[in-house]
DNA sequence: TATTGTTATACTCTATAACTATA
DNA sequence: TATAGTTATAGAGTATAACAATA
């Protein structure tokens, strides 16, 4: 496989559409979505934070995280209370539910996913899990970045 | 990073969540969505196929391909032809436009991540690479598997 | 006036169920 | 009866625009 940038990211872009697209699909039977499961992971690993921050850090507009907000709070995976020196902000925080789903979830769900990198040759898997890392680090923006006015 | 198939697939999951969500947020530019581009991907690398087909190869059920078809159709991508012997079938071809745009999107698209992709070393576009083939084969299937009744 | 968050609204993508036409 | 495709319908995910509350 070639290098260049260009073409890479065109092999990409098409390779985890197909791959993501079936991640939701399978997770029919899963409790939460790859959505929600995505903000309680950045819960999870950053703790509380406000939706601004939480949708910057999920690259989401703010009203769309405020929609993801609302359903884990209605499922009782997240609390919302109110900024202690700043009225119009929240702090939105994991629950005790919450985070027990999450530890759940990562050893349980995918397994899909996991079948198919199980079939694999460690040295693949090896490659996989350094490209993740990469990637990773290429998506995650600086804490606190604000979306708004792009 | 732990070649664990189960923990690989956890965070593997989470990050292409991520990036596909920005992929199809930055392609407001573009003149036809990752889905549509993903569906004319697969007619120009396989050649003309039924619907059906089309819908095993991208992982989507046959009404998800036939709005795609449509929509491809009506901005005069593809074309749809009577099957020769089989009157219930339909093959669906690239029309000369739609070869142009695929070839065009190929040279120009994804630049968000063409930039990001560049910013790296070549040793890491490298293990992108590797990874990106491991994954597309790892989630193609066999040309010609029915969707239907999974 | 600027910032934070929410509400209102709309579009894309995808699915399941039911229907039509052909084999 | 079985298969290929479409239509009808619904739900998730996301966005932009407009609004309310607070700073």
């Amino acid at each position: 496989m070639t290098s260049d940038p260009r073409a890479l990211a065109s092999e990409l872009s098409l390779v985890l559409v197909r791959i993501t697209r079936q991640l939701r699909g399978r997770r029919a039977d899963a409790q939460i979505s790859l959505t929600q499961l995505s903000a309680i992971a950045t819960l999870a690993r950053d703790g509380a934070m406000t939706p601004g921050n939480l949708a910057a850090r999920e690259h989401v507009q703010p009203p769309s995280m405020t929609r993801v907000i609302a359903s884990l709070t209605d499922a009782g995976l997240v609390a919302r209370t109110p900024h202690p020196t700043d009225g119009r902000q929240v702090l939105v925080s994991l629950t005790d539910a919450g985070r027990a789903l999450f530890e759940e979830e990562s050893n349980a769900r995918e397994e899909w996913m996991t079948e198919r990198l199980a079939s694999l040759n460690e040295d693949d898997r090896n490659t996989i899990g350094d490209a993740v890392a990469i990637l990773r680090d290429l998506v995650t923006p600086p804490s606190g970045t604000p979306t708004r006015g792009r």
